[in-house]
DNA sequence: GCTGAAATTGAATAATAATTCAGTTATATT
DNA sequence: AATATAACTGAATTATTATTCAATTTCAGC
């Protein structure tokens, strides 16, 4: 904003406000302008750095819980975001999301390919993701919806929404996430429309997903998988998911008939991206992101402190693990 | 205040609000505790310097124009403040009195007398100075009641809120301002608690005073003098007054009856006090600021700058000018 | 001088922040 | 442990600040 107010005007508001803490309308009164102005006055001292805020550094990061995730799993980057104690629920997705977007921003090409999953914790981060800052990419939605309603933390939405932020294209998988059988699946593949989504993830340069636990499941929230279907997965070894993906405790995909029937991304092609971000607050779903770092399906970690010690509680992967150290602190 | 929040928790809060630009509501959310909270962990922020607001040097006295009064003139010490181009009235007194005040307070004395008289623009500065700061004064009022009715701007009403302010003791002259004759003024003098104040008065380091100029007269406003007594000084050459003391172009006291039925702090005795700060916003009084500073009534000018370019436009004294070169600018 | 676009303005309003108040909870002193 | 005192807390309220909106003004280009 090219504001055309004097220095002398701006600076004299400036004092009085924040010098000598007058109030904004007894600003107004001395400085002979409306209240409103002096909002303004004060906008443009921000502006023009005539009055200058600064923050003593807060790191928001646990950097040690970083470092031994890194060390212990093998992970290449984790983010461990700092929580107030006790926080849970909205409260610790809205944290790690708020936290996790100003650093996630920066793993995120400017152009390109970025497919997207859906869910809560990634909702709040993409909601945080700053405002139009010269990015421009193609969003790929990664897995088809889940039901015929569109939550605000679906991947159609999230997309929609970042497009809308960056610019850019989106394109969506018009398609049910599962189908009833593999020839439908294919058929759905066959579609021309569908096939050039299919395509790009082939191409993504980075990947925003959740990871899912066998408890508490999206899709039997939203009725797609009954409980039943949830126990054979188990059986079939299934410890965790990734776009309706489902992958035993070593990150391989568990070969079950749910595996032709779900139009999303695989996770071959996922562990192809050369980043993938997972944003997973809380400790509930420490086994599912301890079995997808062990299958080499996500590159980036975002979570909170609670997160990355129930992680950290568990076996690390059967001879993983970046460092041949392998040292633990403390 | 000694808080006893957690520097974690203030600067989490801090780095929401100030660095994020976080409403306090949101923040409250994420730190998990009410919105007052967070009004109060910002307030702590701020005094414990975790975040600091810094704004640029304004300067809001004009010093070229302190500079010539004190040269032409040979005043001491001039303070004149900037105001809003335009400024008159209220806003004027209550600019010159915020600004004046910062700097009147470093001119009065930490103990001792101060005598305090009345007026508007006195008011404003008064109300100004800052809160107890370890000041403690005698302070006492420099000329009676103007009449039976007490003005938010009457030195009894700004003395005692000084004292109430800083400590000290306020003593009161509970006489009236004029009286009837000579006689009756030495009567009043006879009674020992109006002596007691009078004596104080030779023992006053400091004064604060307004001085008043022959037109829009208080005293003729509060029906205590007519319009033709007005008149009748201005045939003795009063061109101004201070605390009911009318004095010609020299600044010497008229001599008219009304000299003798004044209760107030005499010119003489004005005089001999170390530091005497008359406040006097406006171009209207310039004539009588003038006067007042060739009779060497004062010691220190508080005006804005139409004042003091009204002053200055007229004669300095003659021969007056403490620069044997008396030199004017520009 | 005229014209249209952009910037600026303050009144009204909406949004946000500070304070009051009536309990709680912690801390120090017996 | 019992009590007194100071500190702290959040709901409700009050106070303050930011924004919206409908003019009005300014300025660049004729």
């Amino acid at each position: 904003m090219n504001s055309r107010y004097t220095d002398q005007q701006v600076r004299f508001a400036a004092k009085l406000y924040y010098v000598d803490g007058v109030s904004q309308t007894e600003v107004a009164r001395l400085v002979q302008v409306s209240q409103a102005k002096v909002s303004r006055l004060l906008a443009a001292a921000r502006e023009r750095g005539i009055v200058r805020i600064t923050v003593d550094a807060y790191e928001p990061r646990d950097d040690e819980l970083e470092k031994e995730i890194r060390d212990v799993f093998g992970l290449g980057n984790a983010i461990v975001v700092k929580t107030a104690p006790g926080a849970s629920g909205d409260v610790l997705r809205a944290t790690v999301g708020h936290i996790g977007a100003q650093y996630v921003a920066a793993l995120i090409p400017d152009s390109g390919v970025l497919a997207i999953a859906g869910g809560r914790a990634v909702r709040e981060l993409c909601e945080r993701l700053p405002e139009r800052d010269g990015r421009r990419l193609t969003i790929v939605q990664a897995m088809g919806g889940i039901d015929s309603g569109v939550n605000s933390e679906d991947a159609i939405e999230l997309g929609r929404s970042l497009v809308q932020r960056w610019g850019g294209f989106f394109m969506t998988l018009s398609t049910p996430a599962f189908v009833p059988n593999k020839r439908t699946r294919d058929s759905f593949l066959g579609f021309k429309q569908i096939h050039a989504v299919w395509d790009r993830f082939t191409q993504a340069g980075a990947a925003l997903v959740g990871i899912g636990a066998m408890e508490a499941s999206a899709f039997v929230a939203r009725g797609v998988l009954t409980t039943q279907d949830i126990e054979d997965l188990k059986k079939h070894g299934a410890v965790g998911e990734i776009c309706g993906r489902f992958f035993d405790k070593n990150g391989s995909e568990c070969d079950t008939p749910w595996r032709e029937r779900v139009i999303s991304i695989g996770l071959a092609g996922l562990r192809q991206i050369p980043q993938v971000v997972a944003i997973v607050p809380g400790a509930e779903r420490a086994h599912a992101v301890a079995a997808a770092i062990r299958g080499r399906l996500i590159k980036t970690l975002v979570t909170d402190e609670t997160g990355a010690r129930a992680l950290l509680a568990l076996k690390p992967a059967r001879g993983a693990g970046r460092t041949s150290s392998g040292k633990t602190k403390k």
